[in-house]
DNA sequence: TATAAACCTTCCAACAATGGGAAGGTCAAG
DNA sequence: CTTGACCTTCCCATTGTTGGAAGGTTTATA
């Protein structure tokens, strides 16, 4: 199966796919003579398994480790577990902040006349002068570097087998 | 005062004021002899402005049309409603999606055992072989976890030649 | 005053995850 | 044999932010 069959069939974009397999999420699938990519169903079966947690915003590094113990017939379920209850706690985290900030402004903008006259109680308080700005004080970063090694070269011709994938062995 | 005061008294750091100043969101500010450059208290005070719509969640496009609203003494409120109830509706449609997903999987983490064995109702949906997944249907919108979708329609004239800074367009 | 620390400047790269597209090779059907 | 639909690799763009290098400037201190 060629890889446009294989995306149709894992609903993995081909571009992903070629994507996952260069930074390694995926080993190297067997070629043609031509050199085109060649799936087994056993590597779409893989693929499905991405996109299902991809479809449930799993990075790609917990991906890895899905896929690490979804191969380790000895796996310990809490281990599983673990890592899907992280994501729960982060993707909480996320829906929680955006509902903040949601709730922040629909509260600003129920408060605006919404008509022709330029006073507005949203542009009000963007503007605040002064430095206690009294509710929203979120001095959180927008993106937390989470420990992901740096790694430029995406070539790893020999080696399939990426040795070691404990601690997000993903190099992109 | 210099950008290192005026990222302090504003709460944008260094870097993102070069930026936005580097993409038209913000106006090339004053130099001093030495090519340093030189925030005047106004100039603080639209990058508060800044920092607080940011810290709402408003892009950088969102933040132009604000900014420019709020420079325009003859606004409409109605404007700068609409703007931050689409964004609102944004923020909610991207906290559904990722409570939706948060609750699937605490769902499926509430039926593991999270023991030392194997079996597991996580990594059994995961790896479902047919295209069943009954409960998460998504039809195939097909887009990022937090759902950005790709409005982008802004030009960039492929180079950066520092010169042109004009336009009022935000470039990249 | 000399010198080092603490700034500032620009430019380049990286991150997530994905798509777009060019330049070229391959395969199937007409 | 040509056409068109594939495939290949490679580079670029996205959004917002940070890190760092290489070099100039200001300031505080020895």
């Amino acid at each position: 199966m060629n890889i446009g069959k294989a995306a149709a069939a894992s609903g993995v974009s081909a571009k992903m796919i070629r994507y996952y397999e260069s930074i390694g999420l995926i080993p190297e699938v067997a070629r043609t003579e031509a050199g085109y990519r060649d799936y087994s169903d056993k590597d779409v079966h893989r693929l499905r398994f991405i996109r299902r947690a991809r479809d449930l915003g799993f990075s790609v590094d917990q991906m890895a480790e899905l896929l690490a113990l979804w191969q380790d017939r000895g796996r310990a379920s809490a281990d599983v577990k673990r890592i899907a209850l992280e994501h729960v706690a982060e993707l909480e985290r996320k829906a929680r902040e955006l509902m903040e900030m949601s709730e922040t402004l629909s509260h600003l903008a129920g408060n605006c006349q919404g008509d022709d006259r330029p006073d507005c109680p949203i542009i009000n308080v963007l503007s605040e002068q002064d430095g206690f700005e009294s509710c929203h004080e979120h001095a959180q970063p927008r993106f937390g570097k989470t420990g992901i090694e740096p790694d430029r070269k995406r070539r790893a011709s020999s080696d399939s087998t990426v040795s070691d994938s404990k601690g997000g062995g993903i190099r992109r």
